[in-house]
DNA sequence: GGCTTAATGTTATATTATAACGTCCGGTTC
DNA sequence: GAACCGGACGTTATAATATAACATTAAGCC
C-alpha cells in the first residue's frame, strides 16, 4: 500500500504474493494451476503493469488464449488487477480484501501503486447520487510522478 | 453535466455541442474541417460512447487512420473524450472547461455523463499525495446504473 | 477403471490502433 | 503566376490486443 522504493527487496513482494494467492485459492476453492501460478509470477516480475503478449512471451511456448485465460481466472479471483488505461495487467497486493480498483501510474517508471480510499470511492458515491446515479463499479486510474521519480527529475 | 433523459431533445444537445466546438476551434485558431465536423456529429449521435471503427463505417468510404485522426483532432481540443473502459469516444458538452476526466457509465443504455466534481479530485490528490505521488491526468470511471435504467429494473 | 468436468492446446479470426508514404489543397513569397 | 511550404487527407500495409470454436488432455469422483 506504500510506493515501492527504486530497490526494495522485491524477492519479497513476490514470495508474499504468492503465498497470498494460494491461501485466496485454497480459502475459495479455486485450482492455481502451474500456469496459472506462472503468469501471476511473471505479472508481479516488476510493479509495472505488463501486457497479456509480453506475458506470452515470457512464458515461451504458447497461444494467447493461454495466457487471456489465466489473466481471466486470475482477475475473477482478485489476485491480479487490469490497468484499463495500459491494457495491461498488474499483481493485488492484498488479495481477499475489497477493492476499489483505484491506481497511481508513474508515467516516469512505470510503478502502478494501488490505492484503496474510502473517501476517493465515497466522493464518487456521492456525486453520481447526486445525479441519481448508482455505481456498482469503480475505475480510478492517477498518472503522474512516485516519489523516487519526482526526487531524481530535480523538481 | 445532468443524466439525459431517455427521450429528451437530442438534436439540441448536437447543436450545442457543435456550436461549441466552432466556437472552440475559433477561440483556439484550430481547423474543424469537414471530416472533422462530420466524426464530431457521429460521436454525438448519442450519449453513448461510439468506437472508432463504428464510427468508420458511419463516415462511409473512409480507412481507419482517417478516423483516428479526426479522433486525436476532437481529443486534443478537449471536443471529445476516451472512455479507457469501452475503447470508445463520447462528446464533451463543456469543451474548454477543465476537465477532469470523471464519468458515470450505464451498464444498462449505455449512457456516458461527465462529471466535473472538485471533491473526487481533491480526494483522489489527497491520498496520493499522502504516498508522495504528484497527479498530472485523472481518469475516473464509474459502472453503473443511471436513473432511468434504475427505474425501469423496478429495483 | 470409467465417468464427468475443468483446464489446456490449437487454429483461426475479430477488434483496435498505427506506420509509412503519397497526394492534394490553401496560403505565402517572390 | 510559379515556386514553395505545411497541414490535412488518401491509401496500403501491418502492429497490437483480444476472442471464437473446437480438439485434446488432465483432475477429481465414484
Ligand atoms: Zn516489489
Ligand atoms: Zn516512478
Ligand atoms: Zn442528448
Ligand atoms: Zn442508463
Amino acid at each position: 500500500m506504500n510506493f515501492p522504493p527504486p530497490h526494495h527487496d522485491h524477492h519479497r513482494c513476490i514470495a508474499q504474493a504468492l503465498a497470498a494467492a494460494e491461501e485466496e485459492c485454497r480459502r475459495r476453492g479455486a485450482r492455481l494451476t502451474d500456469i496459472r501460478r506462472r503468469v501471476l509470477e511473471l505479472v508481479w516480475r516488476s510493479h509495472a503493469p505488463i501486457g497479456a503478449y509480453a506475458l506470452l512471451e515470457a512464458l515461451g511456448k504458447a497461444a494467447p488464449p493461454t495466457v487471456y485465460r489465466a489473466l481471466d481466472f486470475l482477475l475473477a479471483h482478485g489476485l491480479i488487477h487490469r490497468i484499463e488505461k495500459l491494457n495491461a495487467f498488474v499483481g493485488c497486493a492484498h488479495p481477499g480484501h475489497a477493492q476499489a480498483g483505484q491506481f497511481l501510474l508513474c508515467r516516469q517508471c512505470g510503478a502502478a501503486t494501488e490505492l484503496n480510499d474510502d473517501d476517493i470511492e465515497q466522493a464518487v458515491r456521492d456525486a453520481a447520487g447526486r445525479m441519481g446515479f448508482v455505481v456498482t463499479a469503480l475505475t480510478v486510474e492517477a498518472e503522474g510522478l512516485c516519489p523516487s521519480c519526482r526526487a531524481g527529475e530535480g523538481g
